[in-house]
DNA sequence: GCAAAAGTGTTCATAATACACCCATGT
DNA sequence: ACATGGGTGTATTATGAACACTTTTGC
């Protein structure tokens, strides 16, 4: 056996979710050794037929029930010692999808929890850093790009979306200088119809145009974190 | 076996010099099948024994001589038919080192040769598209640090820098203001000695800051690529 | 004196920030 | 009538882009 051979290959998915004004992620209480009942990233193997974004694509959907889940690399972890099971190199990918009653449903039926980021349990491993990361990478991409999309309703509100990015950075946007700068990047289109929930007055919905792409190399929100 | 056994890690590294005001990277013509003879990027197994930066640092300074090269992961490249060769992950490096006279011979002893990025020849399996995306990483941290200190010599003049810039970049950047923006970061200190050799009148020199820690979570150039 | 790079200054346009302020309406 | 979020306007400041202009010195 050479030296280089007898290597594993895993992802894991750091899920951000978004609830109730705050940003989530999605954890599993292992119930395979090592590390019985302690908390976890979902992973899995990456198989020998599939690429390293389709293993992550399939374990997503097997956990959430949803296809085309919107997921980006964010790391490799390789130290040797990192697994205590063996040696595995795990390819950490952060994924952005709602939270709704349903796919709440499929993810308790694979006793799976959501969890605000802001008050992260111990994970097993190294799947604290991995967090770590994956959040420094959303933050990064939440700059240059608005994201949204993925983790609100169809229709939202410029206030659900000032929210969201409250609770992504954990800082307040000025509501006035939040609004001017997210509908100069003519991403979003305003409906017709206005949300009676939040205020007395009533607010547009929005939503992202169709064709819209929303990449930017320049930044859009310039926000220490 | 399983599934999931048998996928084996290489890195592959996309080594970025500066010479003669070009942006070059360090290419290898391969001695082994498959594809003998043609154009390939430095790379190499990732051994059991060691994480995928310790190999790619391995793999760098077998062929360079250099230790502390810096360098920074790019991708995971992991289609499953990639290499005509196997099952084989390659995690995929940009690396920055100066050109001198003493590593020009090491390099050339094992055969590599310096080639400017704008006119790349065609290279094996996906390693151009390693290269794409390992430029673009390049640039985009140019735009958020200063670059520099791993491609130019200790002292250099701002001159030296902006064409370093302009090569980076293909923009020619406008002398004044990019002295003005340079300067701004105080990264940089002046030394006492000036370089005659490109202006009659002379223009300091000027090195990094050894404490100097270069991040920024903003942009310090804004260019269009 | 002139060319060529070094280095400084000025102007204009644009964008971010911090607000003030009016609007609409359910209670 | 008033509190609450919705939405607009404005003054101030900071930043970038273009470019004029002055300095130095070998030829």
């Amino acid at each position: 056996m050479y030296q280089h051979e007898g290597i594993l290959i895993t992802v894991d998915c750091i899920v951000f979710g978004y609830e109730d004004d705050l940003l989530k992620i999605l954890l599993f209480k292992r119930w395979i050794e090592p590390s019985k009942d302690q908390l976890s990233l979902l992973g899995g193997w990456v198989n020998k037929n599939e690429s390293v974004d389709d293993a992550s694509r399939r374990v997503l959907q097997t956990i959430t029930g949803l296809e085309n889940i919107y997921m980006e690399m964010v790391d490799v972890f390789s130290e040797v010692h990192r697994d205590p099971g063996g040696r595995v190199i795990s390819i950490a990918y952060y994924a952005l999808m709602p939270i709704t009653e349903e796919n709440k449903k499929v993810v308790e039926s694979h006793s799976a929890e959501w969890y605000p980021v802001h008050e992260m349990p111990e994970l097993i491993f190294d799947h604290n850093q991995m967090l770590e990361q994956a959040l420094s990478k959303l933050r990064s991409n939440a700059t240059t790009s608005l994201i949204g999309k993925q983790l609100l309703p169809k229709r939202f509100t410029l206030l659900q979306l000032r929210k969201l990015y409250n609770a992504i950075f954990q800082v307040e946007f000025d509501p006035g200088n939040f609004r001017k700068k997210v509908l100069s990047l003519k991403v979003l289109e305003q409906l017709d119809i206005k949300d009676t929930s939040e205020s007395k007055k009533g607010a547009y919905f929005y939503r992202f145009k169709e064709d819209g792409s929303n990449d930017n190399n320049n930044q859009i929100f310039k926000v220490d974190y």
